[in-house]
DNA sequence: AGCACGCCGACT
DNA sequence: GTCGGCGTGCTC
């Protein structure tokens, strides 16, 4: 009697409206009818009035109580659209912290977490309450991994890096697969036989081949999920709904994978954190591993980064003490020789600009198996650089990159904006710039003919290939395009060096490190990978594969010059009165500086501010505020004439990896190959 | 976003 | 007198 009263009372449906409006980014408060008081429970997709009678809007019931917060009367709920929870308590205060931390709205994350509604399939589950029978699980060593230690940190929800070891495996059924995804399939299986489920993000479908191929060597088929965006709507649905289930899965994905509304979550593991295709494109433009590490905090499961390199974000995390390292129980150290762009003595390889020594190399290589050769992607952005010494050319008041406008303008910093109107070269003191444009790329037909007579494989973004045979072939293969050899290549050359390392981004160092280790790890066991054209630190933390050296010098840079990750950062994008209120609002905070605003080409201005990330919350919600007010107030742009352009409302956008770069060129060509 | 409310110009 | 223009503001 006292329960149904109990029930009786708590009449008060909170609801999260699906809306991209900034303006609706909070949970509204609906009486709940009597006749819906059975089905109205949190989780449920409900319809609710909003505004006036007739308009209805979709929206999760977030949670039912006595009172609401809303002093006026309340409306009733519409309608319960269907008695599935798919939006569970933990990715309701996941989106909800996630989208406060970026300064967007929970509806935007809410969107990536809970796929679209498919009634056909929602039925079908439905329907199908009879839990299956499960086989049982076995765990399986985390090969060459200390496992207890992976067990212990499964068991008490710990935080690793792991440094995967740089070698290829052959799994059951034949498949070669990289090293780390033996090390994440076997991890996954420590989570699921005690009792609790694995989300496993990796950042594109070839790797999530390669997972699965691992994944099906150690768990029966039931117990292994997908959930990316390759998939068709229908099965993306299924496969959501079967996490939600009571068996512990393990589920494999891209980056949204991370609010995969897991049943006992344990483990949370990340494959390469520092590939660029763990950043959502999409508002607010969320990382795999910032979503990730919000989640292992709020549910205290374990939570592994496994990489060949490390990014500078996990770097800072182990200097802080925030993730330990775990790394193989002997050194596995691929043998990488630097080599000077010297001319090659052979004709057809001189033409293809191979040097001699790689050229020597290879042609070794090739009586055996297969030769990696890889290249960098077409077409980079022309730049500014010292026309006596060659280096780029740096603002001097921010170190940012030197950039022109217009063919005809004079130039200025790509950051803060200042004219670069005395430059002078803070490596040779020269006072000449000079615009260096794109190299001629060397084409595929120019590196086969070097070696005549050995078939050539092309692996690019056109062309994908996943693996080769162990059979002699040149395999030619765009950055992140790399096929996979069995048994490994038996050499590999990383022609394009040069050419990555001139690429003008904040972050180019750690990416080269990060395609040169990830090409390096499929050379078979004491194959040598000659790095052609690059010297100087990057290469020496190549070739003695000390790559967290570099990682952390790297990281002792950005700490002097306050760039991210030692700070975080956020781009503030809108017309010039919007950006001044926005930056104004921060104004106070403790240690909040601004770079610019700076005109951009599509009109508005465009600031960054940097900030420590103690002041991360008190940043995110000030902007947050700001970008509210904007698309709340009607902007008046009288202007005289009426020249009433529709004005870029206020955009915010935090820890964008690019916001130092000037070439954006990246961004367009973000998917690899 | 939509949609209502509100406060000034030319209409039967 | 009032019908309707769109600038302004709110949505439980």
């Amino acid at each position: 009697m006292a329960r149904s009263e109990a029930l009786l009372t708590r009449t008060v449906a909170r609801v999260l409206i699906d809306s991209p409006l900034p303006q609706l980014d909070r949970l509204f408060d609906y009486r709940i009818p009597p006749a819906l008081a059975g089905d109205a429970v949190p989780g449920v997709r409900v319809r609710v009035p909003l505004r006036s009678a007739g308009r209805v809007a979709d929206g999760f019931l977030v949670e039912v109580a006595e009172t609401g917060d809303f002093a006026g009367t309340l409306s009733d709920l519409d309608s319960v659209v269907s008695t599935a929870r798919v939006l569970t308590p933990e990715v309701w205060t996941l989106a909800r912290r996630v989208a406060d931390r970026a300064a967007g709205g929970a509806s935007d994350v809410v969107r990536l977490a809970v796929p679209k509604r498919q009634v056909r399939v929602e039925k079908a589950w439905l329907a199908d309450e009879a839990g299956s029978q499960v086989e049982l699980v076995h765990t399986v060593d985390v090969p060459d991994f200390d496992s207890s230690r992976i067990e212990t940190a499964i068991a008490t929800g710990a935080r690793l890096v792991i440094d995967s070891v740089p070698r290829v495996v052959e799994v059951p059924g034949g498949r070669w697969v990289g090293h780390w995804a033996t090390e994440m399939a076997a991890a996954a299986t420590h989570a699921i036989a005690r009792g609790g489920s694995a989300i496993l993000s990796v950042p594109d479908y070839r790797d999530q081949e390669q997972l699965v191929a691992a994944l099906e060597a150690v768990l029966p088929p039931e117990r292994i999920v997908h959930l990316d965006a390759k998939q068709s709507n229908p099965d993306r649905y299924r496969a959501f709904l079967a996490c939600l289930g009571d068996i512990p899965l393990a589920i494999v994905g891209n980056r949204s994978v991370v609010y995969a509304p897991a049943k006992r979550l344990s483990l949370i593991a990340v494959w390469d954190d520092g590939d660029p295709l763990h950043v959502e494109p999409l508002s607010p433009y969320v990382h795999t591993r910032d979503a990730a590490l919000v989640r292992q905090e709020e549910q205290g499961c374990a939570l592994l980064f496994l990489g060949h390199s490390r990014s500078t974000e996990v770097e800072r995390l182990v200097e802080i003490g925030w993730l330990e390292v775990l790394s193989p129980q002997r050194a596995y150290l691929p043998k990488v020789i630097p080599t000077a762009q010297q001319p090659a003595q052979d004709r057809l390889a001189a033409q293809a600009r191979i040097p001699s020594s790689a050229w020597r190399e290879a042609r070794a290589a090739l009586e055996h198996g297969p030769v990696l050769v890889q290249v960098a992607r077409p077409g980079y952005a022309p730049r500014l650089a010292c026309a006596s010494c060659g280096q780029s050319a740096r603002c001097r008041r921010c170190e940012g990159p030197l950039g022109l406008r217009s063919a005809r303008s004079i130039a200025a910093c790509g950051w803060c904006g200042a004219l670069a109107t005395d430059w002078s070269c803070s490596h040779c003191e020269g006072t000449m710039l000079r615009l260096i444009g794109h190299t001629a790329g060397r084409t595929a037909e120019d590196l086969g003919r070097a070696f005549p007579g050995v078939r050539v494989i092309i692996a690019d973004g056109e062309r994908p290939i996943l693996t080769v045979g162990a059979e002699p072939a040149l395999v030619i293969a765009t950055r992140g395009a790399e096929p996979i050899a069995a048994g490994g290549y038996r050499a590999v050359l990383l022609l394009d060096g040069e050419r990555m390392v001139a690429r003008e981004s904040l972050r180019v160092g750690e990416d080269c490190l990060r395609w040169w280790s990830n090409a390096v790890a499929l050379a078979a066991p004491g194959a040598t990978s000659l790095l052609v054209g690059v010297g100087g630190p990057l290469a020496s933390a190549l070739a003695t594969w000390r790559r967290a050296d570099y990682v952390h010098s790297e990281l002792e840079d950005r700490r002097r010059l306050r760039f991210p990750p030692a700070v975080r950062v956020a781009t503030v994008t809108g017309s010039v009165e919007a950006v001044e209120r926005a930056v104004l609002s921060i104004a106070e905070i403790d240690r909040v500086d601004v770079l610019g605003p700076v005109e951009l080409a599509e009109g508005g201005v465009r600031a960054i501010v940097r900030f420590d990330y103690g002041e991360g919350t008190a940043v995110a919600s000030s902007l947050r505020a700001e970008v509210i007010r904007t698309a709340t107030s009607r902007r008046k742009r009288a202007g005289g004439g009426g020249a009433r352009i529709a004005l870029p409302t206020l955009k915010v956008r935090f820890d964008d990896a690019l916001s130092f770069d000037t070439t954006e060129q990246d961004s367009a060509t973000r998917t690899r190959g």
